[in-house]
DNA sequence: AATATTTCTGCAAACCTTTGCAAAAGCGAT
DNA sequence: ATCGCTTTTGCAAAGGTTTGCAGAAATATT
């Protein structure tokens, strides 16, 4: 079977290519009887219009990439949702990447994107992405970016980020409140700026209260499974373990309760624990997890909204967008 | 600033086209020294190879479209991981597109992919598609259609299931075990068709152990939170409520363990529950949630290796793979 | 030095669509 | 019939790449 194209229908009409491509898109130049003609054998030949062909010709995909470490977390499945909203409604359309928090994944997924001439990128860099030729590389082709979540000082561009120092020292000044004096933090990796952020906010809220900074209770840990729990019971078998946790992600937030009530800890009462994302399982878990709502649906809007600015003004931009986070307390603290 | 292409560097090097786009593609015919330099340049050109005109040319994309309800549901993050492991591994590019479990988004979607002439596609219907016509359509242009963990028996095609009739019939066994004789079914939409076949299993297990059937005992939901929240609660407000509950999802079955126990029921005793899909919450609540576990991941490698079968054959295929699930006992049965 | 052989490069067509411009057709008025 | 006008259609170029084949250049053989 051959591919149906505007000259399969046009030579069984007996008309050239430029009438039933105008037909198909109801030119007023044409004339109704043909319009009709050519819609009805269109149909019934299953003609699909071909838009590589279309995107070539017009030098412009309508498409915007999105690249995220993985759909599979919460955030970034409710962020994508946001942004599709947007940019559907104006007319173009989403291609949804994901890194596996690889970097060398994310260098394909951006060249792949570059490569299908997408008009622009919204992305989320991979916790291992420690270099970023290759979005140098999209800003010197004029290829509109824009970053969310995840910040990264050396790439200028617009960005939609959460508030997170002051989401951190917010979470401390809770445990604060409760009389907590020893304050822990389980932190992400290092070179994910907004981990650093938030161990800011940490320290400064430490630092605010007069309470000395204690080495041993922070931890920084990759999102593996094993290092998540190593760093778990070396706080939890200290010979003073702290009496809060804040944790990176809810992720770490319930393995720790889980951990910390094995090991015979009441909470909140010997140990708080507040965490980020504000996951669904949050609310279900006993005792229920305090943790930090990100709004997740509403920074895919804003990362769509500065995509589609950008793509509509001539020099570009670099824009950033705080959005606020909300402690949600429930009974872990 | 213009685009750049093989024309670009073939003038600046006082090559052709041909030459330039053979070099870059390590053809052995170019001589090493003509190579480096068009490499060289290319490389600081930022050329990246315009691939909506090269598959244009050859009129395939080495693209698989995949199309899913929802990639919050964490069934299709896992499934889609599982496709992309196989699919990218041979060469082949993924690309992500959710329908929110609407119909007239689907069509769009598959359109969609159609034209941008995409090797194959494979799909997990939306809950409410009822028509298939375009299903028919990607069928009729020889597009190889893989469906995943939701049926549709109108349409012929390769499948990857799950055997949701015994999943669900083995989930009632359990309950039986455990000497629960009032067993109640939420199911999703009829439309689904999975969602009958576990209706099925349901009603053979009852009937197989001689009990009757209580019409009170079924709900069919949609997915909304309040039509989940009326079935419950109606379940539980009868004159006899049931003391097992097999749901359709996790989410329904967390909801409802949330509602029985503001309602004094005590889990398992008064009311055992068993859900699908084993999500990550389940082992965190209180009591934790007993769940079918579906191989999502697996599901999605079989997808993979359906499609990429059905690109190497000439004639279509129609095969059918039917995965197991596992039944994960916890608290709460 | 001329021929045969190998190595390397370029021409041109093809993929399918869109669109400016020219040309044809239709038609009413003279 | 002829002209002038409007309506409708077709021509051809453009977009960037790949690839079979022919041709040029370089090298080897006589």
């Amino acid at each position: 079977m051959n591919e149906i194209t505007l000259k399969t229908i046009a030579d069984q009409l007996g008309l050239s290519i430029s009438t039933v491509s105008r037909a198909l898109k109801n030119h007023p130049d044409i004339k109704q009887a043909t319009k009709q003609k050519v819609v009805a054998l269109a149909q019934q030949l299953d003609y699909e219009p071909n838009s590589l062909a279309a995107q070539l010709l017009q030098r412009k995909s309508k498409t915007i990439g999105v690249v995220v470490p993985k759909i599979l977390y919460p955030l970034y499945a409710l962020a994508i949702t946001g942004i599709e909203d947007i940019i559907t409604q104006h007319g173009y359309q989403v291609v949804i990447c994901q890194t596996q928090e690889s970097y060398a994944k994310e260098v394909e997924q951006i060249k792949r994107l570059l490569s299908f001439r997408v008009s622009g990128i919204i992305l989320s860099i991979s916790a291992y992405t420690t270099q970023y030729e290759h979005l140098y590389k999209v800003i010197r082709k004029n290829t509109p970016l824009v970053l969310f979540n995840r910040d990264c000082q050396e790439v200028e561009c617009s960005k939609v980020l959460i508030d997170n120092h002051k989401a951190a020292y917010e979470a401390v000044r809770v445990f604060l409140e409760l009389n907590k004096n020893r304050i822990a933090y389980i932190g992400g990796p290092t070179y994910l700026q907004i981990s650093q952020r938030r161990l800011y906010g940490y320290q400064k809220a430490l630092e605010d209260a007069n309470l000395d900074l204690n080495l041993d209770y922070i931890k920084l840990v990759d999102f593996e499974k094993q290092s998540i729990d190593e760093a778990i019971h070396q706080l939890l078998a200290l010979p003073t373990p702290p009496n809060a946790i804040l944790t990176f992600s809810d992720q770490i937030a319930q393995a720790t309760i889980v951990v910390a009530k094995q090991k015979g800890f009441s909470i909140p009462h010997d140990l708080a624990v507040i965490g980020f994302n504000n996951e669904r399982a949050d609310e279900l878990m006993t005792p229920t997890l305090s943790s930090i709502d990100q709004p997740a649906y509403q920074m895919g809007v804003c990362a769509a909204e500065l995509i589609l600015k950008q793509l509509s003004s001539e020099q570009p931009l670099s824009e950033q967008i705080i959005l606020k986070s909300t402690l949600i307390r429930r009974q872990s603290a």
